[in-house]
DNA sequence: TGATCCAATTTTGGATGCAAAATTGTATTA
DNA sequence: TAATACAATTTTGCATCCAAAATTGGATCA
């Protein structure tokens, strides 16, 4: 036990006035806007100008994630205090405090007496994260169903985002095609109105992405145009209020993405 | 952009051999082990005895999460680096990094300039909370009975599970109830296989549990009673491989659990 | 009495210092 | 030549220092 800990639930400190909102996200990638570096330095100053004070650690945390994501820093790289902060100009402490959180998000791991890690994931793990995913759309999507009221401005907006995904089906852009199918999952589980779970979601979205981009797996053509078929039968369902059979829809579509992906994985194994 | 990014994947720094485990955590609590202290110097040596050498962040970062998840600092709380330190006797680099954190988990807020504040929670996020919930266990449900293998060995640790549960509604030991109740659920959770979604609902737990000591909502010995024979329900239907019905029963359960709390908001809110 | 400005103080956010532990490289020995 | 020992170097993990910003507490003025 510890001294002085008299100091309990007391009255000291008032809340300060924002609160409410902004809290709500454990699974949650940066909610925090970014920017595009500029020195230590610099940053003091420029801050005043800019419209945007966010603070270095942000800055250093976005910069170290994205590295991770775009497999910059590949997976089982060892990632020392000083070299980061060499590499991006800062010192240690705002690289620490960067890793730490990069961490809690499961994006590296720590080993207690030697340092930080980019995170492996192995199949299993992308399975598991499949299926997180498919627990939380399918929810979100009931949830939408049962309770929320799907207006008009809502089927426009997933109407459009279905479009920008068959534009990029179409052109077979890639990365804009994982990107923008993202988008329209996502806004479909926002409009459960759950903030938590799209969170969730994200985090789940931005790591299964990142293994897809490891394992080099950007689905076929053919997929892609069964995905979008998919997709649209979904929205169909939505539109027609037809609650399990939306959810029918979605789950095979998720489901049928995970197999295609396994799919790639045991080839990847094997030879 | 920066200089010297010519630093990319290179072949630099071999994975180290621990790797492949240990990953997989996003939405995760503390799988970090626990001491309960030992002042800045006294650390370093007695790490050598000790067969426990966590970091004093891991120590402190759990002594922090533990006075909010009691509520000895309160929501809204400012939480400032000197003032912990001291009651904490460390220096403040730990502080910044425990709280960094816990803002990554959402247990505390981060406002730009001026600090850490302990995270409201409202009962709209409530209630995605238990969604999220329903979401994540009513799904490993689903898994565990489509593919996991329940053997003699799992049925029976549900059993004593339910069983502890059971002798604390007996003795209305309403803290332990409700802790074995999250236990008994989070095992039958983790009979899926998925670890990934076993530590975000461990996390969901926690801050469920934390909303209910905020409210002062233990629920009714009449719910604990009726929560008892769900649980019964539930493991009957397991035992007899009835997917369905077992789901049904799990949220039906989860649902009725939702909307006692829900009334019990509902009064705090109106008088 | 109540609002406004300003100086003193606190607090944050980041940089650096430093001891212990881990890693690496080299020489010595078998 | 291969294994071990050990010294030099690196890295971690925590403490401390410091400038800029925010907060506080008066004093001044209306």
């Amino acid at each position: 036990m510890h001294e002085e800990l008299k100091d309990t639930m007391s009255t000291q400190n008032n809340p300060p006035v924002v609160q409410g909102k902004a809290a709500g996200n454990a699974a949650v990638p940066a909610l925090n806007k970014r920017r595009q570096s500029a020195s230590a330095k610099e940053r003091r100053t420029a801050a005043a100008v800019s419209p945007d004070p966010v603070s270095l650690d942000d800055d250093v945390y976005a910069r170290i994630k994205q590295m991770i994501l775009t497999g910059q820093f590949a997976p089982g790289r060892k990632l020392a205090h000083q070299h980061i902060a060499d590499l991006l100009a800062v010192s240690r402490t705002p690289v620490r405090q960067a890793l730490e959180r990069l961490y809690q998000e499961g994006y590296v791991i720590r080993i207690p007496a030697r340092g930080y890690f980019v995170a492996e994931i192995d199949s299993h793990e992308a399975r598991d994260l499949y299926d997180v995913r498919a627990a939380l759309e399918s929810y979100a999507l009931g949830l939408t169903m049962a309770r929320a009221v799907i207006g008009e401005k809502q089927l426009k907006r997933s109407a459009e985002l279905h479009e920008i995904y068959a534009k990029h089906v179409a052109k077979n852009a890639i990365v804009d095609r994982i990107s923008s199918d993202r988008d329209f999952h996502v806004y479909l589980a926002s409009l459960s109105g759950n903030e938590y779970l799209v969170d969730i979601l994200n985090a789940v979205f931005e790591r299964i992405i990142m293994k897809r981009r490891i394992d080099g797996y950007w689905s076929s053509e053919k997929r892609g145009a069964a995905g979008l078929r998919e997709h649209q039968l979904l929205l169909r369902a939505i539109r027609a209020g037809d609650a399990s059979n939306a959810k029918r829809i979605l789950e095979s579509h998720l489901r049928e993405a995970w197999v295609q992906y396994e799919a790639h994985l045991l080839q990847l194994a094997v030879p």
